[in-house]
DNA sequence: AATTGACTCTATTCTTGGAATAGGTCTTAA
DNA sequence: TTAAGACCTATTCCAAGAATAGAGTCAATT
């Protein structure tokens, strides 16, 4: 084996990358032989070419991509090159924070199944405290109890959009509801135009934000959404019947979506909930 | 516009989505329309399948592939959909731990670019204190002295297979050096035939690895690797002269490469130092 | 009814960093 | 001389679209 002149494969081998690479560094321009046989093609490595290729081996381990690799071997200083590391150094950490968010997404998500597993399934009745939550809300114009079937689905892309136009995290997304004032509670003639998302501590200070404040509630979880008017009616007479009052505003309020199960319609799981008072 | 019957366009447009995205999940079968024109091909989509459209996007900020988020479309239950987000949760956690692994590579590098500016560069003999340092060593059946400048090839390379064949990161190839026993320092004679990397704790319970007590040492920098010998004789020569004593192995240690700047040979700047007793 | 402009269709190419393949040429040892 | 093994170029594939070309379709206006 003659160091000063190693085929393509010897070189290969010495560095432990395949024969593919070096011909694609070759064309990419990262590393050329230091020969080529102008009659076969053939390549010829010096071993001391090495160094390139150790070189390119951290810089892929940094991350970056051939193309910047490139890039950084027209570098002649070090302060540029230390520049450049930097640089990646930052942006290393940009990546880290998203795929901690991501994590957090993934943990809101596994909370709500949790949510779910844990609430009665069959139209069952319950009284329960919760604590004061903030929402942010958006008004639509009609009244989404009123229309065809696409009633939820429209209010919902709007408040979509009024999220991403507020500059809100798109996953609050994931905790929708839609809230119906107190006055508005009016058994056979229900009315309802506002959508809401739930945020976190981050958030409280928009004006759109409203706070509700903790309290008893009276509630009922369903999976089926075109009877939500139908619950809601059910859940208004339960109340005149055990001699309650109600203390404030209906919500309804998704738990979680199955989005995975049906392809062709919102398939979720709610709890609707009016606050009361003992008389 | 009918909502029940959305063109491409209105249906890209409503959930914030391009048409060839939208084809592309025809295509792979992640969200068919539901009906497709016959005669024309034009994909007609409902509103209701919005709420798929969501799910894709959440899998995807999760970072999963359009493959797994179809699979996970098959899924017909909770327990297998919470399995599989919590598996993806685990996943992040180590794409972190790479990043941040990453990160500490360049912190690596930069430190040696650092070290790099604070030595005199034009053999300019000084004496230090350096402090105690452990070793992964190699050591080879040659010479590199005696070699016609491949020497020092040969031996990294030998070192490098060494480093994986124990399971080390290859990054502390980045702080490469060769050691001379005290009994070959010998002028006119000089032999060595160990390569070294520095490690730091994690690894120092190896059978190959060895301490190098901390003292004073003699040294002088060069960025040329074909001079060591005549420099070491130099600084050799310099302990008679200052009527000093060798108290201990010389070492040549690679303070950083500058693999960038030149293409065909390895471009470094390291020090040799040789632990000294005053008389 | 015809025109026009906007929309949609399929098909192809491009991106990254190689891996894999086919079909042909070269080198080297027996 | 022959055969194995190494090498060559060229092409295709992966993922998730973006971008393009060229052709067909829809809906509103004239």
């Amino acid at each position: 084996m003659e160091l000063g002149k190693l085929t393509i494969g010897q070189m290969a081998k010495i560095n432990a990358v395949t024969i593919q690479t070096l011909r694609l560094y070759d064309r990419e321009g990262l590393l050329k032989p230091l020969i080529v046989d102008e009659n076969t093609g053939y390549r010829y490595y010096h071993i001391n070419q090495s160094a390139r290729l150790d070189m390119i081996q951290y810089m892929k381990d940094y991350g970056l991509t051939l193309r910047k690799i490139k890039d950084h071997i027209k570098f002649k200083n070090v302060e540029d090159t230390v520049e450049f590391l930097k640089k990646r150094y930052v942006e290393i950490d940009q990546e880290i924070q998203d795929l901690k968010y991501n994590q957090k997404e993934i943990g809101r998500a596994l909370e709500n199944y949790q949510r779910y597993e844990n609430l009665p399934k069959n139209h069952q009745i319950f009284i329960e405290y919760v604590g004061e939550r903030y929402i942010f809300k958006h008004q639509s114009e009609k009244n989404y109890f009123d229309q065809d079937g696409y009633g939820y689905e429209l209010l919902l892309h709007e408040l979509k959009k009024a999220l991403i136009s507020m500059k809100l995290p798109l996953t609050y997304y994931r905790n929708v509801g839609t809230i119906m004032r107190k006055e508005n509670i009016k058994p056979g003639n229900l009315l309802s135009n506002e959508a809401f998302v739930l945020v976190d501590d981050n958030f409280r200070d928009n004006e759109d934000v409203e706070r509700i404040p903790p309290g008893m509630y009276i509630s009922m979880c369903s999976g089926d959404l075109y009877e939500e008017m139908e619950l809601a009616e059910r859940l208004i007479a339960e109340i005149e019947k055990r001699d309650l009052e109600i203390a404030g505003d209906y919500i309804c309020e998704v738990i979680t979506e199955f989005p995975a199960f049906k392809e062709n319609v919102r398939d979720m799981f709610f709890k609707i909930q009016i606050p009361i008072r003992f008389k």
